[in-house]
DNA sequence: CGGCATCCGGGAAGATACTG
DNA sequence: CAGTATCTTCCCGGATGCCG
């Protein structure tokens, strides 16, 4: 018999009209945030999400999809036979939140404290492609890649001054590379030579990959204030 | 004697290179981001941001207020005497998260369980306007709007497709709207009539308040998912 | 094995009282 | 007014176990 643990009506909400304060009683919670981020390129196992999701614990996790449920921004699917494994999926309003990886992670990347050594997901990388993608810099290229990150496959293609990602299996890509999530972005992100990647592989058409990395550029780190000495200010 | 508590390294945070999770590093304890949205608009003093941070505890506060300080978003400063108090301020970089609520707010306003009748504050008010505003809507307009909001004086000025809002006398305002923000916001986003409002006091030349209400407009709801009967969806 | 419930320890958040 | 100290509550994280 379970208790319905009088299913927390969440005293715990901010009482604020505010749109961003309502966005935190959706997502503030710990890690909803980042469950969110994982569904964004389509529905994902328990197991799954729970790998990529490093330090998550089982309970947890159930209780945040069953909240991002409940909210409607996610929804429990059975997978058609012969697979018959439940998935979770971001409904359409869901997907929607999508921007905001994008402004906090643009805006998070400027600290002088990220860490960009520290494991990455399929899922995030993705979607720092898309963060940092500048069309400018695109110009009129058209190309598509194929990224094999572990157990995910993942395609990328670029056209129209635009980036689109999606998980899939990458074929007509024009080059694919092979590697720990982590390693591709001090790639592209940090813009280091390929050979000096131990452990990525880059298959087909390697300057296809050049220009690729050519399209993005981080933001600067922001000034760490400096010490606060007793300097006047102006 | 102060413990220090063992300045609290924060073992609690993701150990992840994606930006959204490093933001949520930065920002994602709880009220975090509430506090760093009061102080968009200018420097606060202590006592103002728990007044508008509905419900915060002073512990709570402090934790955060130093938090933030620490992580280089916000600055401790003392205004010049004769008004000799202290207040807590944004720093360039923390000034640059204000997107973060734009379209964190944009995408929550669309949730089925908003509740714009909820308190609000005034920064938040003036987030909304910039969250809300529409350029096309505007066209060429320009116009200077003051705003009284208990004790709180605002100014918002359109010109150039653009809205600007700042913490100050409204002097020059061709109208001067008197009420608490959330008479405002239904009037404003609620596109309720003024003399609906009970409490609303609109001085000099109401005209203008009627068009400027007319340059926003509020996402559609999302889609409450529905109950997923075996219907035909429309 | 994947999904989910239960129990427990530590620690963060909430509320109140107190101090300079 | 601007915090600090203290106590309580409850969330989070980890471990274990049930069940399809």
């Amino acid at each position: 018999m379970k208790l319905e643990k009088i299913t927390n009506d969440k005293a715990r909400r901010y009482h604020d009209a505010c749109g961003a304060a309502h966005g935190l009683d959706l997502v503030g919670d710990r890690w909803a945030l980042l469950v969110m981020r994982e569904l964004m390129l389509g529905p994902r196992r328990f197991g799954d999400l729970r790998r990529d999701l490093c330090g998550v614990s089982a309970n947890v996790l159930t209780q945040r999809l069953e909240g991002l449920e409940a909210s409607g921004l996610v929804r429990k699917r059975k997978l058609a036979p012969p697979a018959s494994v439940q998935v979770y999926e971001a409904t359409e309003w869901g997907l929607e939140i999508e921007p905001v990886f994008m402004v906090l992670g643009r805006w998070a990347a400027r600290s002088p404290s990220h860490d960009p050594t520290l494991p990455l997901s399929a899922v995030s990388l993705m979607l720092s492609f898309k963060t940092m993608f500048d069309p400018r810099l695109a110009g009129e290229a058209r190309m598509t890649l194929g990224f094999v990150l572990g157990e995910d496959r993942m395609a990328v293609r670029v056209a129209d001054g635009r980036l689109e990602a999606w998980r899939g299996e990458p074929k007509g890509a024009e080059v694919v590379v092979t590697a720990a999530p982590p390693l591709v972005a001090a790639a592209v992100h940090g813009k280091a030579p390929p050979e000096a990647l131990d452990g990525m592989r880059v298959a087909g058409d390697a300057a296809v990959f050049e220009r690729f990395v050519g399209f993005f550029h981080m933001p600067p780190k922001a000034e760490t204030a400096g010490a606060q000495v007793a300097g006047s200010e102006p």
